[in-house]
DNA sequence: AGATAGTGTTGCGTATTATGCAACATGTTG
DNA sequence: CAACATGTTGCATAATACGCAACACTATCT
């Protein structure tokens, strides 16, 4: 089905480019004329999943996507469970706890729950973040087999900052160990000067991990040890994990 | 453009059908062969706008679709905006506060905000109701020319109560009445024993209209009157109308 | 167990349709 | 005002989406 994949390659350019599509760009990217790219956005926004700016010509999101997204949330219980439980663990902890799935090599935000520092680190619903260089990344990739990891990552991606990982063969070993300590880290490897940390969790009923994610700037600890912030993620994992019925939690 | 068409109309199917969306029921709708609609949602899912539940193979919406509702909601600053203004109402008014946009003969809910009564009118974002039986419905059509909204209505929707306007003579009556008190009313017309007013807001810019309604139990007032109520919110939109440089509230 | 019906997913030939090419319309810039 | 860039249409052709089967699988009967 060609023409769908076209078009759904055009929506995640929309995506990727800030939320606005010119009719040019897209033809670039799909590699055809612009009358085809024409035809195709004005399609998808005669159906309402996008609409033309009338003053730019521009093409932006439309109502139908907002309705979808809240069918999603509506469907996966899971991220609406997480809320409140988020919440209370930025508040221990004092740091941003955001809530992310995997979507092929990269990683979406999907919540977020601010701690009380006034430094923080933050990110908002709908952005993603290379998966190999973020915490959560690893978390969520540990739960996958080697094999499809390495299918992932075939092509390499670009380092985030001086400390990502360099090659498939160190993620791989940094996954193996997020394997065995049941959360994972992420020391600067995607912004200088912030730590996160991670664990994922499984709906076997839906088939979909999510994974929860601890971030915070690496001077709030310079003398003391972040054990607390890591002890403060593992219960909640043990918890939350335990009600919704993730065996890997359950101890 | 008509398999895109198709894949749009699926979509919207998918949310008419709360969310879960079986390859047989696909078909049907676009009369289609099962094996045509098979391959067009496994397209969608390919590239991520929707995804396919492992356990029941039926499809849901998909993480594209969240960061493109996401993206939705970063262009359009307005929805933004209101959202500390909305929280401020309905602490005053106590009551219910949301806010819509027009899709077609419907509107559809972004934000809400709940007031502090124990027995409250609930809407979730994602939500559609009836135009002509909402007073946000009302509000938003009454932006519009008399010919489009005759166009809107040229099939008669059905009541959803003994209220709602029977038929379009009746309705362009009410949105006359609209357009000269400044605000619209849902006295029982959508649901019985509540009442709702609504205020709409235009962005020239974008060439977009959200509204804003409050919406309350008519119990609450059966002794007193609900002018505290709209008072309330015609200062909303004063103050809102006039910081947006909406020239119908600017005073 | 076996039979039956319902579901979703492939292979294949044909008919639908999406595409590129051009021309046109409409801003935008120098 | 010319020169340019960008988005939208008409038309002939090449691409591809479609229906028809057949198959795999599950659930529900007798």
């Amino acid at each position: 089905m060609k023409s769908i994949e076209k078009a759904v390659s055009a929506l995640q350019l929309l995506v990727d480019s800030g939320g606005e599509l010119r009719v040019g760009d897209t033809s670039r990217h799909l590699k055809v004329t612009r009358s085809s790219a024409s035809r195709l956005l004005a399609s998808l926004a005669g159906g309402g999943l996008l609409e033309q700016d009338p003053a730019t010509q521009r093409y932006r999101a439309g109502i139908l996507a907002v309705q979808l997204a809240a069918s999603f949330h509506r469907n996966f219980d899971l991220v609406e469970q997480a809320q409140k439980e988020m919440e209370e663990l930025a508040r221990k902890t004092e740091h941003t706890v955001w809530l992310g799935v995997l979507s092929g090599a990269e990683v979406v935000v999907l919540k977020t729950a601010r701690g009380s520092q006034p430094i923080q680190f933050t990110v908002e619903p709908g952005h993603r973040l290379p998966a190999h260089a973020a915490a959560m990344g690893k978390a969520l990739l540990a739960v996958k087999s080697d094999a499809e990891i390495k299918n992932l990552f075939a092509t390499p991606a670009e380092p985030a900052t001086k400390r990502t990982v360099a090659s498939v063969d160190d993620l791989m070993r940094e996954i193996a160990m997020s394997r065995l300590r049941g959360y994972s880290v992420s020391n600067q490897e995607l912004f200088e000067g912030v730590k996160s940390i991670s664990v994922a969790f499984e709906d076997q009923h839906k088939g979909m991990n999510i994974a929860i994610s601890v971030s915070y700037p690496l001077f709030a600890f310079e003398s003391a040890s972040d054990q607390p912030v890591v002890d403060a993620l593992l219960l909640f994992a043990h918890d939350f994990g335990t009600r919704i019925g993730d065996k890997r939690w359950i101890k």
